[in-house]
DNA sequence: GATATTATTGAACACTGTATTCGGTATCGA
DNA sequence: TCGATACCGAATACAGTGTTCAATAATATC
């Protein structure tokens, strides 16, 4: 890849995630982007082919390296909620969170945040059922097998959504507690 | 209330829920709604200040509907959970639900229900609140009450999601009985 | 039933933002 | 150095928003 498309995209991603930590992605001009990012309109538009798939992008890039994160083979054969030789697949999740890295949590919160959810709900779906075995819960038995891993992903992804919201007061430690309890 | 005004706006609430239950409420324009709704341009913004405040209204209006509907005295004392003498308030709701008044099961699900979910949530977490004496269980000693209120509540707004995007296939009383069991 | 009031119409308008085009310029890799 | 190509920027077509106003129609009230 050529330095200078580098350069450009990577000028788009930062001007356009800083834009997003400020105001709603509706409410951001490709003008703003491209005058935060200066860069020319026509270049936008050779990267890009719409501001919708600047997003679509930006999540994919966000939250693949999030997940990556927990595929390491020490790692990926963890419980996701308990575990006595390191810290939990949620834990290492939340920590690696609270490390806002690409000012990834600015986008969790916000008005504007359903698509980021969206993105980190179908990462931890993929997660939950790669990791199927590893559940012995008695709610496995119970309920439906779709409506309880639905159920996880979710309360997942609303405990983080309250975590931030109320500031990140807690240490991801307290946080993985309260969700073990909870779900 | 003059009737042209009734009439008026009632013409474009049903324009409106109707292109919402068919895209997006970014993709609809002022011009598809006046098209249906058969109504001028100056008035529908004699009516609504703009795009968004129609929204905002007509979600107050159907949640409105939803919500004192499990206000009446005899039922707001039961239970959210459980109820010995008739349904508990959650079935109550999605009984309710199931009667697809205004088509509002139709915006809850799709891709741009955020606002809704919202509407909804915000509701939940008012009857919670209110109904806090009726609750003795475990979660609300060892949990901080704001996780935990905000906990019922999602899974209640999440159980709903999954109920209406698997088609609805089970009954309200078995969807009632998975969420008692998952929260 | 006559009349004053008020809602609606429809067309024209300014405005903002999107997405495309293209000739010229700067930067890159080899 | 040179050919390729990424970028610039200005112009442009286009779509959607929200406003205005005089003419018209429906309504409430007396």
């Amino acid at each position: 890849m050529d330095r200078r498309q580098k350069r450009t995209r990577e000028a788009i991603f930062q001007a356009f995630t800083g834009l997003l930590s400020e105001k709603s992605f509706e409410k951001i001009t490709v003008g703003e982007i491209l005058e935060r990012a200066d860069v020319g309109r026509a270049t936008f538009y050779a990267h890009f082919e719409t501001k919708d798939f600047l997003l679509k992008e930006l999540c994919e890039e966000l939250f693949c390296h999030i997940f990556d994160s927990v595929s390491k083979p020490e790692i990926q054969h963890r419980h996701i909620f308990t575990c006595e030789e390191g810290d939990s697949v949620f834990l290492h999740l939340l920590k690696h969170l609270k490390n806002n890295d690409n000012n990834i949590l600015k986008l969790l919160v916000g008005q504007n945040n359903e698509l980021f959810l969206q993105y980190f709900k179908k990462g931890l779906l993929r997660l939950i059922k790669s990791q199927l075995s590893l559940f012995e819960e008695r709610k496995s038995t119970i309920l439906p097998e779709d409506f309880w891993i639905n159920h996880i992903a979710s309360t997942f992804v609303e405990t983080v959504r309250w975590w931030v919201d109320h500031g990140m007061k807690e240490s991801p430690e307290t946080v993985a507690e309260y969700f073990s309890l909870a779900v």
